[in-house]
Order: C-alpha cells, then structure tokens, then sequence
DNA sequence: GTCTATAAAGCGATAGAC
DNA sequence: GTCTATCGCTTTATAGAC
C-alpha cells in the first residue's frame, strides 16, 4: 500500500462520524452534500474525490462502519462469551452508551423507517438479524429453550427501537433508560 | 354552509387517506408534490386550492386526522371505560387493526424520527403523550399504582413503535403480532 | 487533494387561462 | 375547481483550475 493511500484512508475513517451525525439528525434525504460539507470542512469536490458514488455510498460506508462498530463490541461477545449472562450485561450496557442514553437515535431504525430505506433494505435487515441471532444464541447458552430465546431476543431489539423513538416523541430521555432496564429484567428472568 | 363548501369539504376529505399514504411509504421530504398528484389524480393547481399552504398543511392535516382517529378508536375508551381491561384489550385490537398487522407503517413514529421532526414536534409530543395518559388512567382504574401504571403505558407504546420498526427492517410481520401479544400480557400481568 | 463554477434535474410554489 | 406553464431555488453531480 502506497503511502498516498494510507493517508488517504486515515482521513477518510475520520470523515465517516461527522457525515454519520448529519444522516442521524437529518435522515438520509435531509442530509444534503451542503450539510455534509458544513460538517465536515470539506468542499463538494473533496467529497466527491473520496466518495464517487456520492452520497448514497457515503451512507452505505456510515451503515457498514456502524454495522462493524456493534459487530465488535456487541455481536462477538454475545455469540463467544462462555458467560453469557455477563455478556447480556455488556450488551445493555454498550447500548446505552452507543445511543447516550437515549439522546442519540439509531440510523438503521431510521433508514429502516424512512424513504431511502429499499436503496439499504438488504444492509438493514443484515444488521438487526445478525443482531438477532447473536442475542439468541446467547440466551440458549443461558438455558433458555430455542422458543423463548428467540422470542426473547426479538423483543429485546424492538424494545430498543422503540425507546429510541418514544424517548425522541416525548422529548425526554428517561423513557430509555427506563426501557432499557424493564429489558434487561425480561432478557434474563425465569 | 353552502352547497359548494359541503361538496368541497367531503372531497377533501377523501384526498387525506390518499396523502396519507404517500407520507407514509415516502416520509415527508420523501413524498413530493409530483408522488401526491398521481395518488390522488390531482395537478398542483388543485392540490393547492385545497391546501394553500402546500405540503406543510398536507401533513399537519394527515397527522391531524391520524390523532382524531386515535382519540375516538382508542383513546375515549380508555379513559371513560368503566371496564379498562376490555378498553385495553379493544386497543391492542385496534392497534392490530391499524397497523394491519405490522404491515403498515406508523407515520407519527416515522416523522419522530425523520428530518421533519422539528416542524411537528409539537404534534407528535402531543399524540404520544395523550396516550399515554390515557392509558395510564385506565391501568390506574384496572387497579395498578400509579408508578406501575406509568411504566407499563410507556412500555406499551414503544412496544409497538419498536414492533414496526422491528418488522419494517427483518420484513417480517410477525414480530409485530408477537410483539402485541408480549405487550397484551405484561399491561395485564399481575 | 481542495476549491469554484456550473451543469442538469427536481423541488415547492405561483400565476393565470379556462 | 382544474389545468399548464413557469418562476426561483436547491439538489446531486461534474469539470477543470490550482
């Protein structure tokens, strides 16, 4: 790899949070290549020298990076962990932190509501299922039958997105943390 | 009320579930005057003497009619029923009914979410909230305390934005009717 | 690699004929 | 009440100077 492209690809990593921000509070057809340019210093000619494709790839490398993100520090542990229980605990935790309690919303539930969402449907569906089948998995291992982990798991997921959406509707945050601690009791009781 | 406004007003009445449903499979930046003109047959001229302030007021109205549907359907049960278990078990009926069982979209979730947030904030903050004080109230009646009975409410109506975001992005509609059934349980569970 | 200028298309909204 | 034509603006995207 040249040195030119290592550069390049520093800056670029750097780049996917501030243009990820403006999809979360503009959505994807609210973020225009001005916002963008706004956020990130850059001019449209820059933006388009590091992503070609414009801004639909611009927001199919934000969902891949926050794909990656929960990948590792969510889905790996809840299908390798040998305490499953803990790694549940980690789970809500990592949830927590991700959407700042409540303040922040998640993208994939927004795109996965909004118009653009058949341009990402495939993305999406990759996310929340894998997702999905990680937190099962974990239950299981927990001792929990196939039936009730699944269902449970799928529950888990829903209750998070729709905290996210209610906290936003009612302008108050304390309706996820709230959210998120009925989960984690239902997650893991007999 | 003359003949001419009578005749007006009902078929304006008609052209809001037509709207409504370009809002809802497109968002509000989604849906464009060209989208709302082939669903209801109508040119820009009409559609703007209908709604003078454009698409704005299109929206406000859909939300508008949205809230009323809810407040006759669902609300008024639960808060004047004197028997709040049938009153909650007719919501998550008509909820089901609605949503057409997690089939279709909730619009007032989707513009909590969306670019157009700030604009009927106000709307949204008020939908939401309206129900859940009403159906707080008929827990309350049901014989919950009023902590239990708050939690609970929160818990049901993000249950179900959750479920529709949940189903939107696995395209699975069966989510949302366990989903509804977990919550039925756990408003009611002792 | 970043900028400005600009193209080409689509947007919401308006005007005015009918 | 409905239409067509069009305005003015913004959008994504491109071209080309530096």
């Amino acid at each position: 790899m040249a040195k030119g492209t290592i550069k390049a690809a520093s800056e670029r990593a750097d780049l996917l949070p501030l243009i990820s921000e403006v999809f979360r509070s503009h959505g994807y057809e609210g973020a225009t290549l001005a916002l963008i340019g706004e956020a990130t210093g850059l001019g449209k000619g820059s933006l388009y020298h590091f992503f070609p494709d414009g801004k639909a790839q611009m927001a199919a490398e934000v969902l891949a990076e926050i794909d990656h993100w929960f990948e590792v520090n969510i889905f790996a542990a809840l299908r390798k962990s040998d305490d499953p229980v803990r790694a549940i605990a980690e789970m809500t935790a990592g949830v927590d932190r991700y959407f700042h309690s409540g303040h922040r919303v998640c993208l994939v539930g927004v795109i996965a509501l909004g118009a653009s969402r058949d341009i990402f449907a495939a993305q999406v569906q990759d996310y929340f299922s894998r997702w999905n089948d990680a937190l099962a998995l974990a239950l299981r291992r927990a001792g929990f039958s196939a039936g009730v982990s699944r269902r449970r798991s799928a529950d888990a997921l829903l209750t998070i997105q729709g905290a996210l959406v209610l906290a936003r509707a009612l302008d108050d945050a304390k309706v996820f943390g709230q959210a998120m601690a009925d989960m984690k009791a239902r997650l893991l009781a007999k």
